[in-house]
DNA sequence: AATCCCGTTTAGCAATGGCTAAATGATAAG
DNA sequence: CTTATCATTTAGCCATTGCTAAACGGGATT
């Protein structure tokens, strides 16, 4: 069976969802619903439709887990998504908050010739401009590791490794404070009771509200270069 | 009202059926089936939607014709796949004949500051990679001069200017023989009885038969310089 | 002038993918 | 242990866009 667009979509988001809580594998429904900006019931049914398909296991009030094949269909869309989105930013010069749209609907449509062309001609990243990690043409996604900003040591040294935001003016503002992934800096303190955060980057000093920072995830150099 | 990707695609290739014969404005139904690849019935049916939407007139059993709201969604949409396909082929290094199911995916999703990035990276062409003229960004279609090389006099020089086909073995093998738009020839024979045609191309001589060579369209060097 | 043919249109069906309203299940609170 | 709450699912609706089969119209043939 062939996933249409649409299930691609629901499979791609719900493995977004699940590597972010890496200690559950399974993955509600609401919260489908909550990232796909669809009712709950669109959700329920399209997660019947991928059931039959075999694209992933229901358990009726608890969650779904996506089957193999399900998870085959899912990392093939988020590597088309994130080298398109890669592909743009590098080759074609947009920043990387002007291109989620177009990348979404792009990742849907261009075929493989297409994706290994922009690949090459980015270089063959590890990495989307948001810093997750890019799934290799046979399937496998590479385990990243690293920490919420709000929840690492202070007074040490780390490195932006992802930001969890597709807002285009929080993306806007961190390229303007050259936080983008990759970059060193160091936290130098954090504001008890949902306080600022106070960053040193490239010897500038820079404050982040909690809510702000809560969108970064960072780790140490070494770490970074894992990928 | 908004036209869906559909609608685009219906209006898109209705203008092009309609480019193709100055002569009548009015576009068959049947046409359009041929060309989309669909049923009548569901021609009629797109038909009357966008005739309910403003894009066309219908006069039911004679054609349709686009109204000046149609034509701009069809101008628009030919752009972006115009432009889609001269950056795949100039800026990627795809070949002509691969390019054409990516563009016409493609060019429903770009937004409108990727087509015009696509338009700067490609050097502001002014026809796609089969010799068709781009629409300007402000919705105006340049009307190429040229003739069917079935229809032009022999032994004189010539200048290809559009090749009417995408069958992608087609497409190869005429730039196989370097017989791409703005390239220069001599027609130097045609036989009668709708046999072969003579050609020569930077002094290599080529035969092509009359259904090949019904797909090209030529003209003078003047004339092709004019767009 | 009557008829036939072919292109066109109408009628009715199916799949996809949204929605709201109502029912239901799991769990937490009294 | 019962009940209240909230997430989830079911039921039923709509629009889009395809299809086939059947009706229909207009121009060419007899």
């Amino acid at each position: 069976m062939t996933a249409t667009d649409s299930m691609q979509e629901y499979l791609a988001e719900a493995y977004r969802i699940a590597y972010y809580q890496p200690d559950s594998p399974y993955v509600s429904t609401s919260s489908l619903a909550e990232e796909m900006q669809v009712s709950a019931p669109a959700v329920t049914r399209m997660v019947q439709r991928l059931k039959h398909a075999g694209f992933l296991d229901h358990e009726p009030y608890r969650g779904i887990r996506l089957t193999e094949a399900g998870e085959r269909e899912a990392l093939a869309n988020i590597r088309r998504h994130r080298l398109v989105e890669r592909f743009l930013v590098d080759v074609m010069g947009f920043g990387w908050h002007e291109v989620h749209d177009d990348a979404d609907d792009m990742g849907l449509v261009v075929s493989d010739a297409l994706v290994d062309k922009m690949d090459e001609m980015s270089g063959y990243p590890k990495r989307c401009p948001h810093g997750e990690p890019i799934p290799t043409a046979d399937g496998m996604m590479p385990r990243v590791i690293d920490y919420p900003l709000s929840e690492v040591e202070v007074e040490s040294d780390y490195v932006i490794s992802r930001v969890h935001t597709h807002d285009p003016h929080k993306l806007r503002y961190f390229s303007e404070l050259d936080l983008e992934p990759g970059k060193r800096f160091r936290l130098v303190m954090r504001a008890p009771f949902k306080g600022p955060l106070q960053l040193q980057v490239d010897g500038q000093t820079h404050f982040l509200g909690h809510e702000l920072a809560g969108t970064l995830r960072v780790c140490s150099e070494a770490e970074y270069l894992l990928v």
